[in-house]
DNA sequence: TTGTATGCGTTATCAC
DNA sequence: GTGATAACGCATACAA
């Protein structure tokens, strides 16, 4: 492989003359520089970044750790936006996938060390807690928080499903419905937590509310027994049925939709449906397509990175939890009870 | 950072009897070892990989270039096919998303280049037809193939689609269907020619059969018109509606589902629908769950590292396209027509 | 404006 | 079995 030394030979300047010409330093005669680039060229020199790292102590690359447990696909768009910013920023990018299980991050971790990364990104699949059992490097947690209060010293970045859950609410309330039904998630997942609390909260003194809530999934995450066919069928075949059922997510939505459906009831003239979520496949799939509120996985790996790269600058003034936000996608699912 | 000539200096050996131990060379004391061992725990040294790449020219990483441009989300499973065998064969990955931009793919390769990657997998998120400007590096396809015959000297692997559908189209005729409708997918999708021209040949000859085809969406890749919903109500409004309808893929089978349920006919008795790809969020939420073909996108992902690993030990043999069967995977929305 | 000497953390060579 | 020393490709300090 060609190195500086060659090119120095070649063009019959020194070592330092081409390194300052690659890293664009001052002070080199114009006719140097060119006469060094042409040679570049010609030999096809790539500069090693591993020698380089080796004197600067900085590799410019981020690692992420991921556990790659998912319960939406579209979570995957937390990948592409922390690509992205790694892209628009000169960095790169490792990726280990450790499944969750304790021992391979720990295997991860060493790994990160031995390449010298910059900092992690520790993103899991869906929003949950997380127990942090060490951060030898600076780390920022992506879709995660941690659970104990010294975990307090790494921030994280993740989804506002509380107000995403609680705009949705009220939007359903100011539509006037009054009987509603609420499906919930996996009690296991944060995200289903969250949204529930929101809805008990938007809901909260408003007695002259009909609510009925069931669960729609319970057991392990990714693994879990649905139950949400046969929650809707019953919810529906009622003497007074919902005139609004709001899913803990889109998936559940789909099965909603089904249920109603097979029962030949209209969508949203009979009962309207939302969901939460905004996966598109079925978001706007579903005949009428649904109004859900958008999990902002881009922008949780976005501006994870951004975050990351603060934190690495040493440049993070707070270490609190960054929420962002859940925006309700009102589409044609769901329809005003006063028309 | 602590290096190898703190651990020497501490243990009182030289560092090449540290890197010995290290590497787990012979010819070294058992005593030895347990001291210099003793000695990198206490003091927590990680070997530098960049430092090592310098002398040993092998950085024992590859890289990952894609286009992330995405028709279903589990495409996804590529890339988790690809970190399980990395990290089973103690390799690290560098991802970079190129979106498919032919200057963005110049740089990933200059990038790969200056990290000296022993290898690159080029994989795009849809089965399709590509152009591959240099490879620099050896370089393994993933889902896609070079159209040119110049390209031959890249290996690649890709998904069975021809045979998928073949044995789909089989499937359908052995249950006794002679009415039978095809919902045809972007004809740019080259997964979408094979599987049409499947259909073709395992239909040919059969003069019994009455055959409907619609397309189901056109337009650029991604953000296509889709008809499907129109074109199945159009279907099974007719005075003699199909028996069966066979679509391009699962997403299209949704669309078809709604319009059958809205019409108020029962799948399967009414109507069998097939689908192509198992995305499970569609195919196992249906009610019934859906017959259809799967994609192997996790065995892409880790017989093309695989693929990639014996190309960089200069084992390959042959270097034609390796074609990954798709399963048919048959549930409940199917059944004999002479029942 | 350019060059020389030295060091980074590791492995390779060869001598002891 | 073990160690001294060179070498990898580059950057840094300093000299010219």
């Amino acid at each position: 492989m060609v190195s500086i030394k060659d090119v120095a030979r070649v063009a019959g300047v020194s070592n330092k003359t081409v390194s300052r010409v690659v890293n664009k330093e001052p002070n080199v005669r114009p006719q140097t520089i060119d006469r060094v680039e042409q040679v570049i060229q010609q030999l096809g020199y790539v500069p090693n970044l591993s020698a380089r790292l080796i004197r600067t102590k900085r590799s410019s690359t981020f690692g992420v750790m991921t556990d790659l447990v998912t319960t939406t696909p579209y979570s995957g768009d937390i990948m592409r936006g922390v690509l992205d910013w790694v892209k628009e920023n000169d960095r790169t990018l490792l990726t280990i996938n450790t499944d969750g299980n304790p021992e391979q991050e720990q295997l991860a971790w060493r790994t990160f060390q031995e390449h010298r990364i910059d900092g992690v990104l520790y993103v899991t699949m869906y929003h949950k807690e997380v127990e942090l059992r060490q951060t030898v490097l600076p780390t920022v947690l992506v879709n995660c928080q941690v659970a104990s209060t010294k975990g307090l010293l790494t921030p994280s970045i993740v989804p506002d499903d509380y107000q995403g859950a609680f705009d949705l609410t009220r939007f359903v309330l100011e539509q006037g419905h009054q009987r509603i039904a609420y499906i919930r998630l996996n009690p296991e997942l944060l995200g289903a937590q969250l949204r529930y609390q929101a809805f008990l909260d938007a809901t909260l003194g408003r007695d002259d509310l009909t609510i009925d809530i069931r669960i729609g999934m319970v057991g392990p995450v990714g693994r879990e027994d649905n139950r949400v066919f046969a929650e809707v069928t019953d919810l529906i075949t009622q003497k007074s049925p919902p005139e609004v059922i709001i899913c803990g997510n889109d998936e559940m939505a789909l099965q909603a939709f089904q249920a109603v459906m097979i029962r030949g009831l209209r969508i949203p003239e009979d009962i309207s449906i939302v969901g939460f979520d905004d996966f598109q496949t079925i978001s706007t799939r579903l005949h009428p397509p649904l109004t859900t509120a958008a999990l902002p996985y881009h922008a949780l790996g976005y501006q994870g990175a951004m975050l990351l790269e603060s934190l690495v600058k040493g440049e993070l003034s707070s270490i609190k939890p960054i929420l962002l936000p859940c925006p309700l996608i009102r589409r044609e699912s769901t329809i005003s009870a006063f028309t």
